[in-house]
DNA sequence: AAAAAATACATTGTAATGCTATGTATTGTG
DNA sequence: CACAATACATAGCATTACAATGTATTTTTT
């Protein structure tokens, strides 16, 4: 199950659509990128890989969409936490809007 | 509205979906490229461009998801049909239980 | 009848993005 | 003391959508 073909499907279908999860993600709460990767984990079938996430949360930044900051902690590595941005809340509500009638279109033909 | 970000998102959300959603056009009926187009743009709010079209199908052959079969027109261009073959058929509904596993978590996330 | 638009196929080069591999540094665990 | 986990990051590769361009035929408009 879950051919070459399939495996690589869902890798082209993550493009657009990690972005939309990590903003919707950032909406009620500040996180860090370690820790994003661990939400969505835990809330999705979607794994990010620490080589995507750290390049897609620059691009956002560098966007506007949401802003960072280093957190040092008494032990362990420093955290930057990311927070949603006032455009970030726009850009996100036309995403999740899009993303509506997107699956409304694929629901009536997947049956 | 729809400011430069979300045009560009929107392209990358097209990165897999449009494989899925012309296979899942061609579940029930056969169509040639340009149809596909047509037939696109009206059950959904997506455009396929030609040059997207063309190549896209072109792989979705070579992965043996499709075959197709040239038909000559008593006035016209020829045509090119594509048919979902059995294996298009298997993989399509491998991607729909995917789709849906994420469709159900975005759904969550966004409200 | 000529010009323009539509139909129908296709290719090339560009930009964007996810992934693997790799790297650094610190802390916790067997 | 070695190894895994935490936490950041970058470089190069493969994939894909799109604009631009091209060819050829047919239909519509002027």
């Amino acid at each position: 199950m879950n051919s070459e073909f399939v495996q690589k499907w869902q890798s082209q279908v993550k493009k657009g659509t990690l972005a939309f999860i990590l903003l919707n993600v950032l909406r009620d709460n500040e996180f860090y990128g370690y820790e994003l990767i661990e939400q969505v984990k835990k809330y999705t079938t979607i794994e990010i890989a620490e080589g995507t996430l750290y390049p897609l949360m620059n691009r956002l930044k560098k966007e506007g969409l949401v802003t960072s900051k280093w957190v040092e902690q008494e032990s362990g590595i420093p955290r930057k936490y990311y927070q949603l941005t006032a455009i970030g809340v726009e850009t996100l509500d036309e995403m999740i809007e899009y993303w509506q009638s997107l699956e409304t279109s694929i629901k009536k033909l997947t049956k």
